[in-house]
DNA sequence: GTATCGTACAACCAAATGGTTGTAGATCAG
DNA sequence: CTGATCTACAACCATTTGGTTGTACGATAC
């Protein structure tokens, strides 16, 4: 199914977007506050492109958003990126839940 | 810190591991039940070689565990790696609510 | 013993990643 | 207007990733 394939095309770019520990901080930084792509660029060992970058990243996987004040771009978290991503392990967890579920019951039976 | 960066390097592996919808579908196979690593490679449209590496992207991450029988190696998932995962996320979404909650503070305050 | 099966691993390739520098457009300060 | 600041984006480079094929080796079946 192509809605199958562009969901797991989000899901790709949401763990993708996860699995960089620049990226992580960043997103640990907007989620308790206010940033400008700049005032974070400061904070890393790298250019100013290379952060443009990450944050970028991390807005195509929606774990943040971006919003133009003045000639500033300012990043806030998203948490409704964050809630997906938990949740989506949780499916995980479930599958895991049911199977455990079963071997009880089995040893319940034997 | 170099025990930081060591767990940094973990995490990375973590959701770079989750960042492929091929290794989540081996992740949720797994984990609901047993498959060795051909058993495997016939669900999937691309060469034994192929679903080999993502296993080994999967082990290496601690998602998954292999253990030889014979001569096939049954792969399973390990719960430990997802809870990690989960609990990661779930620090990500405290940050969140720490910071909702001051917002929340503030608001009540004004 | 021989053929087959399941696995491991190397070598290779195209595409994506994570970084760089450089250029250019808006916006603000003086 | 001029200059500084913030951002965007292109071009480039090295490394990693996700795939391939081919080879080799232990375990099993006959």
């Amino acid at each position: 199914m192509v809605v199958d394939q562009l969901r797991d095309a989000d899901v790709d770019r949401l763990f993708q977007a996860l699995a960089d520990a620049t990226r992580r901080d960043i997103v640990r930084r907007v989620t308790a506050g206010e940033y400008s792509v700049s005032g974070l660029a400061a904070l890393y060992a790298m250019s100013f492109a290379a952060v443009q970058k990450h944050v970028a990243v991390l807005e195509r996987a929606s774990l943040v958003t971006k919003e133009k004040r003045g000639r500033e771009q300012i990043v806030r978290g998203s948490h409704e990126g964050l809630q997906k991503a938990c949740r989506l392990l949780d499916e995980y967890e479930a599958i895991w839940r049911q199977r455990a579920g079963r071997i009880a019951d089995i040893l319940a039976e034997g």
